[in-house]
RNA sequence: CGGGGCGUAGCUCAGUCUGGUAGAGUACUUGCUUUGGGAGCAAGGUGUCGAAGGUUCGAAUCCUUUCGCCCCGACCA
């Protein structure tokens, strides 16, 4: 891509209206769009790297034996009406259809994923399983709050899995709670804790969040050094609020902010119970199976890599979510040498695989440097007069995650290519 | 839904109190000079002043209504 032709717009100065430095991050460097109050529309830039992070997430859910599937955004009330929630869940969106018909947007998917399981199973020998999706969801908030960070319409990755025996969901609740972790290390993100939380209206005992511990968090989150952790709303629930002691160890707990970006549930029968799910077991009687959920809100998880991870010229991503791995700047020269040089570079890396961005536009190099801090490609490779002059191309690293003091600060031009592809690499294995 | 704030050029904003030809910076287009961290000169285009009513000779400005947006609270798989 050239970067004269990317439709993102990016801002210098101020903006108005975003307050946190994440939100100012995205809107500055153009990843974000202002559709409506509480939704967004991902502009290029966005949504590449939005569509990095799906596949991080689809790569971890899979090697847990996840089975991605799509569900309908929409659907008809009557499944809400079996488990209940049809009446009982204050950000659920309904609307009439031209027949008549209540519908809902559905701000989760348990009752369509039972109703689909339901329909498949027949036996214990189809257990365990656990499906999932990454797709729109929408919750009628009551209030939207910085960016993406809280918004009414969201993408999110929801997994649900159905087991024959407590010990079994317990098993692979452990298995989804490491993946958790691979998946936002790998996002880039560094302070991640898990907490425990409460189920609130999704049912079920035992629950963790996954909350990057930040100062703009909307959560309130309590740490003790004996290792317990627990969300405030959760802390209430067992006598807590201020000052509060840990139930654990008795010391006096920590408070901290979170952002919480994803959570897992052990949620037992209550939606294969309500929905008569069941299938024979090996003694030949009707059983229902136990279920577990586990969520990440993925336009979140960008989010909180811009709050997270940003210096004052621009957000900073790794390898794995950038949305260029290397972005091609040729500095004008007066011979007219350089461009023809970084437009050669820049087509071999494409031809090659590579995510790369092309800056050849006649401005000045400052102007330049300052757009390629907003887009972030980790390599950005500098095709200048003084370094022709060398048989050079200069590297620039930008990466949040990786110390990158023993890579080269240049490349010959020969094997420019060759470098760059195995940089890449480096960078994408930590 | 309560409290506070804001809607004027693509963007950031002034002008509103005290009514009188629509503004600045920046961005954009063209030309010349520049060219390693957002250049200089010259010329050029840019608006339903969020919308609708009302008052007035005259409304961005005053009054009423309405829509949208931001922040705090309540709420929150």
């Amino acid at each position: 891509m050239r970067i004269e032709n990317l439709c993102v717009k990016r801002q210098i100065g101020d903006v108005a209206g975003a307050t946190t430095r994440g939100h100012k991050m995205a809107i500055k460097g153009g990843y974000i769009y202002q559709t409506f109050q509480g939704g967004y529309t991902l502009t290029p830039t966005g949504w590449r790297v939005v569509h990095k992070i799906e596949n991080i997430i689809r790569d971890e859910m899979d090697k847990i034996d996840g089975q991605e599937i799509l569900m309908p955004v929409v659907c008809t009330a009557d499944l809400w009406r079996e488990t209940g929630r049809y009446d009982a869940m204050a950000v659920l969106a309904k609307f009439k259809g031209s027949s008549g018909a209540d519908y809902v947007i559905c701000p989760t998917h348990e009752e369509v994923v039972t109703d689909y399981a339901r329909s498949v199973i027949g036996s214990y020998r189809q257990l365990p399983f656990m499906l999932y999706q990454i797709q729109t969801k929408f919750r009628d908030e009551l209030r939207v709050r910085a960016g993406l960070i809280r918004t009414r319409e969201f993408i999110m990755k929801d997994g649900y899995s159905f087991h024959e025996t407590q010990e079994d969901l317990e098993r692979y609740y452990k298995l989804c709670f490491d993946a958790y972790y691979r998946i936002f290390r790998r996002c880039g993100l560094k302070n991640i804790i898990d907490v425990m939380s409460s189920t609130g209206d999704m049912g079920g005992a035992v629950a963790h969040e996954f909350q990057l511990v930040n100062e703009m968090g909307e959560d309130t989150l309590y740490i003790c050094d004996c290792g317990f952790r627990a969300n405030k709303e959760l802390e209430d629930q067992q006598g807590g609020g201020e000052n509060a002691v840990c139930p654990k160890c008795g010391k006096p707990m920590q408070k901290v902010r979170g952002i919480e970006i994803g959570n897992i549930f052990q949620l037992g029968k209550k939606y294969s119970d309500s929905m008569h799910m069941t299938y024979t077991a090996a003694d030949g009687t009707e059983k229902t199976p136990i279920m577990g959920c586990y969520g990440i809100g993925v336009g979140r998880t960008m989010a909180a890599i811009l709050e997270e991870s940003a210096d004052d010229n621009g957000p900073i991503w790794n390898m794995e979510t950038a949305p260029f791995a290397v972005e091609v700047i040729g500095l004008v020269d007066k011979e007219n040498k350089t461009l023809p040089m970084a437009e050669k570079i820049y087509n071999e890396l494409k031809n090659a695989g590579v995510d790369v961005l092309l800056d050849s536009r006649d401005i000045r190099a400052g102007e330049k440097f300052a757009d390629a801090d907003l887009i972030a490609a980790p390599i950005r490779l500098i095709v200048s007069e003084k370094n022709l002059s060398r048989n050079v191309i200069e590297v620039k690293y930008r990466v949040n995650d990786f110390d990158t003091s023993s890579l080269q600060s240049e490349f010959k031009i020969e094997t420019c290519v060759a470098d760059t592809l195995n940089t890449i690499q480096k960078l994408l294995h930590k």
